[in-house]
RNA sequence: GGGCUGGUAGCUCAAUUGGUCAGAGCGUCCGCCUUACACGCGGAAGGUUGUAGGUUCAAGUCCUAUCCGGCCCACCA
């Protein structure tokens, strides 16, 4: 005998070990049939997979599995991602936690190495998860960012762009993180509200006279002003325009001058212009060939300035001035204020606008393929309103700085003579006693040679030549992601086969950062969008709605979860919320629920099984059913695997969720398991069993791509009645619908019997009245065609409300006091003298006139309105005349009896 | 400052695109070991659909205004 519980433990591990060694989930090239492709947004292997990854992939797998199960060639393409600065990051950490040393102390090379074993271990940790979560991924086939093909991509990619003008080197104000020691992409920048304070300073006059006053929320920076600007249409100050001011602190004059990006009514509508550390002045800088100061390293530390403030961080610098500044009575005032702090996104610490030479792509060109294949509806997005996003974003593109100072990624495929370069190269020696090429500078006169191995010198031949210490930006290789996994830049059958794919499925986070850039890129590359459509998942958030971190310690790690619920109920919970685009806040209460299915799942089977002792051979779904019961849930089966496929068509996984949830439980095991029941002992036994069979058995597969190990399961032990042939339901066909078969007719009648039966248990409820004692109904009907179903199906009423004895008709009489309850017109009446509350029966009675009183009343407005006549469709005039006639019967029935009543 | 979203039962979400007592799951309450399942069965309570107007025979759904959230983008120092 099985057990009572379904326990997924066995179960999944025996599952994940038979699938990946038959190599089911390897795709096949079928050049008859059209592919169905989907790569992996490949997780950067910083740590273990959390629940984001969990919803993302288990979208995947559902549409990959549907699309196995529909018969198209459906390949699924593995990988992870380096994850340049978050793993440089996550690496650096754990080698301070448990050596005590820093990258520094190891030199860049054994630093490298020792990532490179981190990846080995990280990268097995998240296979695991792949199969524990039942993911269709060929784990022999597993691509990573940093192999060598993906590494010949990457280079080839750099090497056209460079080709075409597209990446060039530039000295330009850019995003530094001090504390991850690197430059960044305007999009790698978050803006966060943070309160500090606005300075007013007073730069006074060189000619001795007041001179201005400007407001400042970096008072350190004044030692790099070039000049203090002001509207040029501002009058009050129109008549300092061109006059020279001091600084605080120094004995340096600065012009005063006008430019249009002031604002006049900010601050004391005036600025100081401080090119070298803010953007906007960096712009004015430009526009009026002003000085570009440097006073802040890329460490963060005050150069350039007095002796007191130098090497000082900036935070503290800036504090010092003010209060010098103070001293010197040159603080007008200080006010506090809350501004836009810009912050890395991997680790949150300010950003120091910074003025360096990197690497940059145009972006322009690659834009504009971009807008249009969006435009002209190559590449559409759900939920559609995104689309105008992605749209507003490409079209105010930004040049996009590639270049890392991190030792974590990609070479830079640049080289450079040491000969030929020497006045642009910079070295310095590390920990190790190696001599390093720290910076590169083209303005001094470094001669890039572009290649991917070391070349000899162009110019001397000479051998000596030094790679670019910049590494790229982690999303450069992550944008080429869809079609170096096939092999590119090599012509491989794959590519040519499986690209574009078919539809990405991603998080709305990384719709600029990720999903953009393989746009242009693929656009670029390949001439084609490389997918039709992209998917937006939510972010799951913990149950309050607060994104999961583990600074508050609200992360919910997966494989608890499995442990404690099974993957499937994992799976199952995640999808049942996962609307396109939308956030899930994930509490426990959800998996639950999913676990609870999963067992329901489990004891129908058991069930079925448990009576089909002696049954063998293939059952087949009869072709005709006589049986009411039978007609339904055949009918019931077919709308919701039509409804499940549609669903999942338009990308809506919960409503198919939903559907296939509520069919198996609400329609095959509350009513049709339970009607079989009584038939188990009769003559049409096997004809029962194989409609349970094969109702199961279909449902089974149409849940296979939602919870692929309960179901596998157990259609593994009902597979010889069904003349399955495929091993795995992965093999077998994702079930079809048949419209022959759905029957409005014996869903209407089913319909009237579970109205009624419904009606007397809960009269049965209301009275107290226990499971185990029998009772008497009596059913008033007047509609020749409900009797007729009244008494040919009176069983299914009476084994299902427990009555045992069911009179049924037209003119029949009823014993005075009676309980009452009436469905579409019936009244039913249940004589059980004793147990009725007079007053409570009455009260009752009167809320249901009442109700019925204002059906009536609406209905009989809609049908003496003109407009409603001429405008409703037939079918509904019907319908409103129907309810309209079924509720005034009921109302009558309740009338006579609360007459009745006294 | 611009844009995108959302506000429906205690909680989390539905509602076939304008069609009539507004649904589900969880939670709560009542009763049940009824020939699988207490991870279960039966039943009940619970809603002026954020607010105010408007269009319409008909509005959760369309329009206008307004309030309250969430998110994204942006160079007010």
């Amino acid at each position: 005998m099985l057990p009572k519980a379904y326990d997924p433990k066995l179960v999944e591990e025996t599952l994940s070990k038979r699938w990946q060694k038959s190599g089911v989930f390897k795709a096949e090239i079928d050049a008859n049939k059209k592919p169905f492709t989907i790569v992996i947004p490949p997780p950067n292997i910083t740590g273990a997979l959390h629940m984001g990854h969990g919803l993302n992939n288990t979208l995947q797998d559902m549409l990959i599995r549907y699309r196995r199960m529909n018969g198209q060639p459906a390949a699924w393409v593995p990988g992870v991602d380096h994850g340049g600065i978050a793993t440089q990051n996550v690496v650096e950490k754990a080698l301070a936690k448990d050596k005590k040393l820093t990258r520094h102390d190891l030199g860049r090379e054994e630093f490298v190495n020792h990532v490179w074993r981190w990846y080995k271990e990280c990268g097995n940790t998240i296979f695991t998860q792949f199969e524990k979560m039942g993911w269709a991924l060929d784990q022999s086939d597993i691509r990573f960012t940093m192999d060598d093909k993906r590494a010949q991509a990457v280079y080839a990619a750099f090497k056209k762009l460079w080709e075409k003008k597209y990446i060039y080197r530039g000295k330009r104000l850019i995003n530094w993180c001090v504390r991850c020691s690197t430059a960044l992409s305007d999009i790698e920048v978050e803006h966060e509200q943070r309160s500090g304070a606005l300075w007013y300073l007073q730069y006074k006059g060189q000619d001795g006279g007041e001179g201005i006053t400007i407001a400042t929320t970096r008072p350190e920076t004044i030692f790099a002003d070039a000049a203090v600007a002001v509207n040029p249409r501002d009058e009050r100050y129109t008549n300092l325009i061109g006059a020279k001011v001091i600084i605080p602190l120094t004995n340096r004059a600065i012009p005063v001058i006008a430019d249009e990006a002031v604002q006049k009514d900010f601050g004391t509508g005036a600025l100081k212009i401080t090119p070298a550390h803010d953007p906007v002045d960096y712009e004015v800088g430009s526009r009026h060939n002003l000085e570009q100061i440097s006073v802040i390293t890329d460490k963060g530390k005050m150069t350039n300035v007095p002796q007191k403030y130098m090497g000082l961080p900036a935070s503290e610098a800036r504090k010092q001035v003010a209060q010098d500044a103070r001293e010197a009575g040159l603080l007008v005032k200080e006010e506090k204020y809350v501004n836009a702090v810009s912050t890395c996104y991997r680790c949150n610490s300010p950003i120091e606008p910074f003025l360096s030479e990197q690497w940059f792509v145009k972006m322009d060109g690659l834009a504009k393929p971009a807008v249009n294949a969006i435009n002209e509806g190559k590449v559409n997005f759900h939920p559609q309103s995104w689309k105008q996003q992605e749209l507003r974003w490409l079209e105010n593109i930004q040049d996009w700085c590639i270049s890392r100072q991190i030792w974590w990624g990609h070479r830079i495929p640049v080289w450079y003579c040491r000969k030929c370069s020497a006045k642009g190269l910079t070295f310095a020696t590390d920990k190790q006693g190696k001599e390093q090429l720290t910076k590169v500078s083209f303005e001094d006169g470094a001669q890039p040679i572009v290649s991917f191995a070391r070349p000899a010198c162009p110019h001397c031949a000479g051998a000596d030549t030094l790679q670019d210490p910049d590494v790229l930006d982690t999303w450069f290789s992550s944008a080429l992601w869809p079609f170096s996994v096939f092999g590119w830049p090599q012509e491989t059958p794959e590519l040519k086969y499986y690209y574009p794919t078919s539809i990405l499925v991603t998080g709305y986070e990384i719709i600029y950062l990720w999903v953009a850039r393989m746009i242009m890129m693929g656009l670029e590359f390949m001439g084609e969008a490389p997918f039709k459509d992209v998917l937006l998942n939510g972010i799951v958030r913990d149950k309050t709605g607060k994104k999961m971190s583990k600074s508050l310690g609200n992360v919910i790690d997966p494989l608890d979860l499995i442990q404690k619920y099974g993957a499937d109920a994992v799976r199952f919970s995640l999808i049942t919320q996962a609307a396109p685009g939308k956030d899930i806040p994930y509490g426990e209460d959800a998996i639950v629920g999913a676990r609870n299915f999963c067992n329901k799942i489990y004891n129908a089977s058991r069930f079925i099984q448990m009576n089909m002792e002696g049954i063998e051979g293939r059952l087949t779904l009869p072709e005709t059913a006589e049986e009411l019961c039978d007609k339904w849930i055949i009918s019931r089966y077919n709308k919701a695997v039509q409804a499940a496929r549609e669903a999942i068509a338009r990308y809506d996984m919960a409503a198919a969720a939903d559907t296939l949830y509520h069919f198996l439980w609400g329609d095959f095991c509350d009513w049709y398991i339970e009607l079989a029941k009584a038939r188990f002992a009769g003559k049409d036994k096997e004809h029962v069993i194989s409609i349970l069979v094969n109702v199961l058995y279909g449902t089974l597969k149409a849940l296979h791509p939602l919870m692929p190990f309960i179901t596998e399961e157990i259609a593994q032990s009902f597979k010889k009645f069904t003349g399955e042939t495929g091993e795995f339901l992965l093999q077998q066909a994702y079930p079809a619908f048949d419209v022959s078969r759905i029957d409005d007719e014996a869903e209407k009648q089913m319909q009237l019997l579970q109205g009624i039966t419904a009606q007397i248990r809960a009269k049965r409820a209301q009275l107290n009245v226990p499971p185990s004692m029998k009772i008497k109904v009596i059913l008033f009907v007047q509609e020749p065609e409900q009797q007729n179903i009244i008494t040919q199906y009176e069983s299914y009423i009476t084994s299902l409300a427990k009555v045992n004895e069911l009179v049924s008709g037209q003119t029949i009489s009823k014993p005075a006091k009676c309980a009452s309850a009436a469905f579409q017109g019936i009244a039913i009446y249940i004589p059980l003298e004793g147990l009725i509350d007079i007053e409570k029966e009455k009260a009752r009675l009167k809320k249901e006139i009442a109700v019925r009183e204002t059906g009536i009343s609406n209905r009989s407005k809609m049908l003496n309105n003109e407009s409603f006549i001429k405008n409703a469709t037939e079918e509904k005039i019907n319908l409103i005349r129907t309810e309209l006639h079924e509720m005034q019967l009921d109302k009558e029935a309740f009338q006579n009896s609360l007459e009745e009543l006294g």
